[in-house]
DNA sequence: CGATGTCTTGAGTCCCGTCAATGCACGTGG
DNA sequence: CCACGTGCATTGACGGGACTCAAGACATCG
């Protein structure tokens, strides 16, 4: 890699905060690779050869069963970390939903630097804790919220994310935004079906709580109420 | 507390691999504390004040939302961790499903012994890491799988789970076994109700393949019956 | 202007949730 | 010992919310 200092997600991916040192180390021990949308990096269940800090874009992990059902169990954007550490296979697979690239790693080798950096583990470990707990909120979700409650949360959330890609760390939530997933992906996202997701789209629609000037796009016209319908606490 | 290298879970804790010295360290931080069945160690929302290992028994994880729903996110025994390190708030609620004994930590000094100790960091993180994989996994259930499917793949993972609470490493599933949960909370791991559980106890005993001497018990007939009706891959 | 893929909308069905009654084990006190 | 209350669990009847199947609308692109 050329150099890492001038990484646009520098100071918001894994690397931030390691030392200069540290971080060339690093940065020769990567590739920055371009994926294109739909895209599969990795499936569930291969050799767990690489792992990657998402420097640009947005991608889908998920996981599914022998008859083809799939579960989306999470949404990655820039600055995100994808792959498994420490693991000899893939427990998920991970899909660019958008043009994307990526900082690649030899996850062998990744594995033994981040052994000998304890700032770098460190930095995966509240990643992961933080990923834990968001993947329990969405647990919450898929046990017990109906579908208006689920779409709501989504998209206040989506709203929320996508505004977090900026350069600097934090940024307010959107009030419209592109969604990165088609309908069967936020069906997969939600543990919906893809008409039950439009359904509720057109309800939100005419209900003035949102707008929707094409398919992917989303306005929010009334976030009170939408934080209301998402029965948040 | 006196003597870390004769605890039960000295192998499988955290705790394991770590030096004579270290271990003595951290010995001194903890405190070993007993709860009983039915009471909460914390909070959701509360400080996040401690952190601990599970000593011996069974404690659910747990959040819920403002009108009461609530969705148990995980089930921990004997040697696994409980709290949130590097987090000001708990995310979720921890209560005994059993008598229980824990080895209770300081946050704030357990968080600043796991910076000083890359070791323990990163037992942590390898640890995180499968709670996150399995987290995955109940996403996929919550979202796609049916009844009867959600309650084989309970039994299933209660079978394993339960059978690794030896002092060893690894032991085989459990043919019978003897649930900590009663009908509600199996319902509020699997987003289902109480009345559609018992429905498929009853059915699954209907069909042989499972026995039900008492209401707590459960005895595998047809284990590769079992393992079909979980849809697993 | 069709061809294609995606989304929307409608009609009907079914699985699971809801509500309610009953069963069963256990404890307490008369 | 039995009557009674209490807490779970089971079972039944019923309804509704989301799924299924199918048709139609819409956008994009050759």
């Amino acid at each position: 890699m050329k150099d890492c200092s001038q990484c646009i997600v520098r100071n918001r991916a894994i690397c931030a905060g390691l030392e200069t040192a540290e971080l060339e180390l690093l940065g020769r021990l990567g590739r920055k690779h371009k994926v294109s949308k739909g895209q599969t990096i990795f499936w569930e269940g291969d050799d767990a050869v690489v792992v990657a800090n998402v420097i640009e874009g947005v991608l889908k992990v998920s996981i599914s069963m022998s008859d083809g059902r799939e579960q989306i169990v999470g949404i990655v954007f820039s600055s995100d970390f994808i792959g498994r550490p420490f693991g000899q296979q893939s427990p998920y697979s991970v899909t660019a939903l958008t043009d994307a690239e990526l900082c690649v790693f030899p996850r062998s080798t990744f594995d033994s630097f981040a052994r000998q950096h304890p700032e770098l583990e460190h930095k995966l470990l509240r990643r992961t804790l933080n990923e834990l707990d968001r993947a329990h909120a969405w647990m919450l979700l898929l046990g017990k919220k109906n579908a208006t409650e689920r779409i709501a949360t989504l998209l206040l959330e989506m709203s929320v994310r996508l505004g977090e890609t900026g350069c600097t760390v934090d940024n307010g939530a959107l009030d419209a935004f592109e969604l990165p997933l088609d309908r069967r992906q936020i069906g997969d996202v939600l543990g919906l079906t893809i008409e039950t997701v439009s359904r509720q789209f057109s309800k939100l629609k005419a209900d003035g709580v949102i707008h929707l000037p094409d398919r992917r796009t989303v306005s929010i016209r009334d976030r009170a109420r939408l934080q209301y319908l998402s029965a948040a606490a």
